[in-house]
DNA sequence: CGTCCTTTTGAAGAGAGTCAAACCCCGTGG
DNA sequence: CCACGGGGTTTGACTCTCTTCAAAAGGACG
């Protein structure tokens, strides 16, 4: 389901989702296109805010992915969340954005800042933006509390693929997978021996197509009813 | 010892958390403490908020623990995240709060509506207790990722205590926790039998005392290094 | 005293981790 | 054109944490 009766908002993703949470209208679309027009750019590896820190104000993500991690003394990683092409860093609303976690670049960054006390319909684009990065959170606690290797790989390839659907980046269980298997393996809170191990058997099963960079989910309902996964709440 | 300069604000935990958190005026902690007056209760075990439900305005606990829980079809069950008192369910600032999982009385609750549109001070408390939300479900994250049993144990006992003390409920490693190990299980990943076990040892190691529904942190300070916890951040 | 819930214990099995090495792809440079 | 190097992927053998299944033992309460 693209977008049958409304027209391609823009050719910019990022802003393909925010208009497909708010239902824009073309000031809010212009708005976002000015501050598209002249991007930041952070190269794959770099810090984005450092943990503690304060952000200047909350970034929107044009290309590329980010991550909030955590890195212990002794060198275990956690990927806590990951931020997708249209996603907000530091979108807290009225408050002050203090990072939580550092947020580094996974791949090559572009990014502006996002536009501030604007439309009633641009904020709520945002505020809709911050209550799906929370669901985002609690799915995440619920793979690594309660799934097994095979079923949190999936489960997150789902959501990754449905995350980016919102902004166009996917279509028939068909999307771009910047992530090493390591860096998967952090995601998931599993080793990269053992997430290689598992991948291959998803391959065997015919369930997961995976070359280079990018994924196929041969049946994305199927994948996500093994997971058990909730439907997705109604629109509105 | 408790509040050495300040004098104690009032007699109410959840009142005493925000008035930390947001540094209150005795015009605030007057208005709580008159939403606090015909507190609603709710029973052990039964639903605040279903699934996908919407909240009709954000909850503030007074007495009592609640939780985040997601079932899966086939039974597993995690608990995302707690809610101890003074603590608030739904608070999402401006938007409408929709309940992202099911949110399950733990204990027997006492429960009031958080007074909205209020002071700027209280609002930044609302705000400060946000972005503390944010922060556990990521620490709950970095728990179930990346540390063993004994591990997660420690540091959500630890997280409590930090948590409780906030709301003046705590005190030298000492406090109420009313979760059974089963449902302690259910938060950190883990089966009750496991559970069990591990906090055999801690009681061994000398860490932990766990006597009925009360626990006994004997060094937090050790404790929370040994999970590696990062520091508090500095206030303000 | 019996019932229900929670904690505790035991034995055996499975899933994931560890360690180590080989393999692959790809860009670089001789 | 091919050797070199380096990240990423793959494989194998072994270990160990955590789960599973079962049952016993405590405790609170009517």
């Amino acid at each position: 389901m693209t977008d049958a009766g409304r027209p391609r908002s823009t050719a910019i993703p990022a802003i393909r989702r925010l208009d497909a949470l708010g239902e824009l209208e073309s000031g809010d679309r212009a708005l976002l296109e000015l501050a598209a027009d002249r991007p930041a750019h952070v190269r794959a590896h770099r810090e984005l805010v450092a943990a503690g820190q304060s952000l200047a104000a909350p970034m929107l993500i044009l290309e590329g992915w980010a991550a909030h991690v955590r890195i212990m003394p002794d060198g275990r990683r956690q990927i806590i969340s990951l931020v997708l092409p249209g996603e907000i860093v530091g979108n807290r609303g009225p408050d002050r954005p203090r990072a939580t976690a550092t947020v580094l670049a996974v791949t090559n960054l572009a990014t502006c800042r996002l536009p501030q006390h604007t439309s009633a319909r641009l904020d709520r684009a945002y505020a809709t933006s911050r209550t799906l990065d929370e669901s985002y959170l609690m799915a995440q606690v619920v793979r690594l509390g309660r799934l097994d290797a095979a079923e949190r790989i999936i489960d997150l390839l789902v959501e990754v693929y449905e995350r980016l659907e919102i902004a166009g980046l996917g279509e028939e269980g068909r999307f771009v997978f910047p992530l090493t298997q390591e860096m998967l393996a952090d995601t998931v809170g599993l080793t990269s021996v053992h997430v290689n191990r598992v991948v291959q058997q998803a391959r065997q099963r015919g369930e997961l197509v995976w070359t280079g960079r990018s994924v196929h989910l041969t049946d994305v309902g199927q994948s996500r009813r093994s997971v058990g996964r909730p439907d997705r709440l109604a629109g509105g």
